[in-house]
DNA sequence: ATTGACTTTCGCCATCTGGCAAATTATAAT
DNA sequence: ATTATAATTTGCCAGATGGCGAAAGTCAAT
């Protein structure tokens, strides 16, 4: 392994020294304060999300890569939608999604309601009439 | 269109309630307390992007897309082309996504079949008889 | 109406973020 | 060395976050 527990902070300054740009300049591009940028490099403050925003771009980092960095993203290939539906079992259909996502929020409830009451149905119904 | 000026504390509500979830109990499952977790859903107070971390999951919610909805991410074009997570025209609401993607491919188009007999149905009964 | 259990909101406070201005340190040029 | 100038660090403070416990609503059952 190569880093041994390097911080946010160094990176940042890392980043800033190798471009290179002063804390001054770099405080100038991204509206944020030279004092803080210092406090920020060296670990006495941590970044909040608007602040790791506005500096990620002006150093050369993806948004998300930088938040991850910071910790307030978990380490993930990039882009995310539907493509992990969280708990494993299976994906939802692109088309299924398509037509849904025109419908209002409350259609879309609504049609989760529906469904579990079709299922509980479902299920009392194959207990009566067992069939196969 | 439906949706107007939506603010994230209630789209973290209407989530809450939908699952449905007490503030307590999202506040168990999350660590962060229910008056917090009060005060952020009706706009008194503005989630760190540590405590997003936190709610993102028990909420259904994949981290980056609640990033993007706080502003703190912006809005990706990445690799996708079915589901558009942006929320401004018509986004598929990630509880309801979570849920289906668990059916089987087969229920989730009987799913769309029913809910357009449904509105097809709403449609000639309000043209029969309208209301108001 | 009243009690009781549960849920949400409020008051208060410790902690942290981030900006401004002054102080300190580094870098150059004479 | 000395001074001028640029770069970084520090002191201080306003504002925001977020937790804890108390107060205020809700609602069902009696």
């Amino acid at each position: 392994m190569s880093n041994r527990e390097i911080s946010l902070g160094e990176i940042i300054r890392q980043q800033r020294v190798t471009i290179p740009l002063t804390l001054q300049e770099l405080a100038q591009k991204t509206s944020v304060s030279p004092s803080h940028l210092g406090r920020m490099e060296r670990g006495e403050r941590f970044p909040s999300a608007r602040i790791l925003r506005k500096i990620a771009g002006p150093l050369g980092f993806e948004e998300d890569e930088l938040f991850t960095l910071a910790g307030y993203l978990s380490p993930q290939p990039s882009t995310v939608a539907e493509s992990r539906p969280s708990y494993s079992s299976g994906r939802l259909d692109p088309y299924v999604s398509k037509v849904l996502a025109n419908e209002p929020t409350e259609v879309q409830h609504a049609v989760i309601g529906i469904l579990s009451i079709l299922k509980s149905l479902s299920k009392s119904i194959t207990k009566e009439i067992p069939q196969g």
